[in-house]
DNA sequence: CGCGGAAATGAAAAATCTTCTCATAGCGCT
DNA sequence: AGCGCTATGAGAAGATTTTTCATTTCCGCG
């Protein structure tokens, strides 16, 4: 009954928003999800749902709470569903594979940073970049341009630096 | 002599490419610059260089290592000079103040977090976003929009979470 | 100091990602 | 079921960045 979670929201129970909501929690395996992702998913949903709205969805969403939304490098937000801990995230050049992690004694020191620096802090962002070193990753000849990346494993891009 | 940076780059020395180091060597405050930040301050010093050109060398910095560019939250990269030592950022959500450091706490743990995760880290992006509590800082009334921001001061947007 | 070729530039078009507009459809309440 | 307000869909528009291609500029060389 994730309509309870709309209504809990502040938002109307609409079939856009639930079917969105479905999506994002019935996702197995990487659960961070462009805009573009998800609208994909609806569509082999046999859902009819506009890209449009999926954006507004998810930006409603992100303000009730309900997601979160990660800038990752390529340009393109992520969103993935709130609820569990809070965590920061290694993303893998190669293969776009998404590690999750927490570290107490970085919060910490950012809390501290931020303080004598006469900041009050609302929010970060922390992303390792790198590669996995898994056998399986999805490693790709070096120098790549710029290419749209493959549809679904990865979301890689270049590296920096 | 700055000719002889871009010559160190491997690249080689044209008077747009020039002309994007001054403006990035000899900004005063803030000096972290988007593109389109960097377009203007040429215009203003009355030279004729494209918005393209500046995209393309400020991207060919940042591949000789001589820039670095960072994905702060309002949807345009901003570059600055490299050369300094490794640092991440504190943004003000209200004024778009910047502020810098160093904590090599923070950068032990990511490495061990890292390491601990089987992930090879290769860059990694680290910003804090909060408010400056300065009196100064240039609040504006809460639930601003999200028009365009005013010209040199501040790159606020509105936070999240 | 002018030549020639390779590389860089400018302008405009295109590509991307996201938001806005507006007419229509749907939800919640009575 | 009916009403009013909000949400949606489709497409246009906006914002940022990249690409295309004809022209210009830089650099080594005579």
């Amino acid at each position: 009954m994730e309509s309870q979670d709309l209504r809990r929201a502040g938002l109307k129970v609409t079939l856009p928003r639930m079917k969105i909501l479905e999506i994002l929690e019935r996702r197995q395996g990487d659960h961070h999800m462009s805009a573009e992702d998800v609208y994909k998913a609806l569509l082999e949903a046999g859902e009819d749902i506009g890209l449009a709205t999926v954006y507004r969805v998810l930006t409603q969403f992100e303000a009730a709470g309900l997601v979160t939304r990660h800038h990752f490098e390529g340009g393109q937000a992520v969103f993935e569903l709130a609820g569990k801990e809070h965590h920061d995230h290694i993303v893998c050049n190669q293969c776009g594979r998404i590690f999750e992690f927490q570290n107490e004694t970085i919060e910490q020191c950012q809390e501290k940073v931020a303080r004598e620096a006469g900041f009050l802090i609302r929010d970060h962002s922390l992303i390792l970049y790198g590669d996995c070193q898994r056998p399986n990753c999805a490693y790709r000849a070096q120098g790549q341009g710029r290419g749209k990346s493959p549809a679904s494993p990865g979301r890689a891009r270049g590296s920096k630096s």
